[in-house]
DNA sequence: ATTTCTCAGGACAATTTGTATAGTGATCTA
DNA sequence: TAGATCACTATACAAATTGTCCTGAGAAAT
């Protein structure tokens, strides 16, 4: 059959059986196999089978803790746009790396520059933090700016529920 | 018998064990509560009542499944600088949280004054989505750049050692 | 027509969880 | 200083879950 989109699989690295597993762990992410199974209305060996091939196939990477910072005194989120000499990605890299208040960096198109989420205990903790940043070697440039609210936090389940709402074409 | 040498309680939110406990889930989260126990050398009831506790303080808020977006299709990610006119964020965050492909908004101080997480397909998808963003109400300018790589992947584990390595004193 | 997959359904032993209870040392309080 | 608390260890037991392995049916691919 000569056909750009095959019937049900090859493509569809996620189909809608896999999206409910998935949206079902995201909203109660301790249920185990037997419950999902119960609340999908399938054989608990299925379910098994698809976590299995979702890890196999590098979708989902696992279940990690999920900690609220704030709640551990880190009230502060703040991103930094970091400009840096040419060529030393790497080294800059590895010395924001080395900040444990370093939570995400990030190289993007712009001038071969840097983005850096940072979380701080205080405004004065910021600055302490920032001057590390500023301190790592053939960084040239910083600018901060403080996240004041988060109207929309990490989120992936639209994506997920986009996928169930429209099973493979 | 014993080996204890606890003393302060008041103003530490996660504790040397606590922080061991949690390391551990980062590194394993499918541990169950008698597996920690034992790789931690304390009772199963300690674990347990430990990890009530963080949830108790809202410290540990659960263990979300961890989607890798490349995998799903996603392969890029992109992040955005939207200024909005004024005193239309409500309205502008409502906008934007219907679209599925953005994956985190945060208010921020600075010039911008929304900074936006999205994530597509491809070029043209990133197209067709930061379109998307532009056509919301009241969005005045958008500036979009890509990320390039991700040198430091979200992560909260240095964060952790440091309480590890430095008990409460 | 035949092979290959995926999924439902079931079975079983071993392990884990949910809950309790009791004992001990250390800290806090009046 | 004498309780009262608190955190942790150590156990105990029933109920539930997990890890596996099998069988059979239906759909898709060859």
């Amino acid at each position: 059959m000569p056909s750009d989109q095959q019937s049900e699989h090859s493509d569809q690295v996620v189909d809608e059986l896999d999206a409910r597993l998935l949206l079902l762990l995201t909203d109660e992410p301790r249920l185990g196999v037997l419950e999902c199974s119960r609340r999908l209305g399938v054989a608990r060996g299925t379910v098994q089978a698809r976590l299995d091939r979702l890890v196999e196939r590098g979708v989902l990477t696992g279940f990690p803790p999920a900690l609220d910072l704030g709640a551990m005194g880190f009230g502060l989120t703040a991103f930094a746009v970091v400009e840096i000499a040419q060529g030393r990605r790497a080294e800059v890299c590895d010395g924001l790396a080395a900040i444990p208040e370093v939570c995400e960096v990030h190289a993007t198109t712009g001038q071969g520059d840097l983005f850096v989420r940072v979380v701080a205990r205080s405004n004065s903790d910021l600055q302490r933090v920032v001057d590390h940043i500023v301190d790592v070697p053939h960084v040239r440039r910083l600018s901060t700016s403080i996240a004041l609210s988060t109207p929309v936090p990490p989120r992936v389940r639209p994506l997920l529920e986009r996928v169930k709402g429209r099973p493979p074409k």
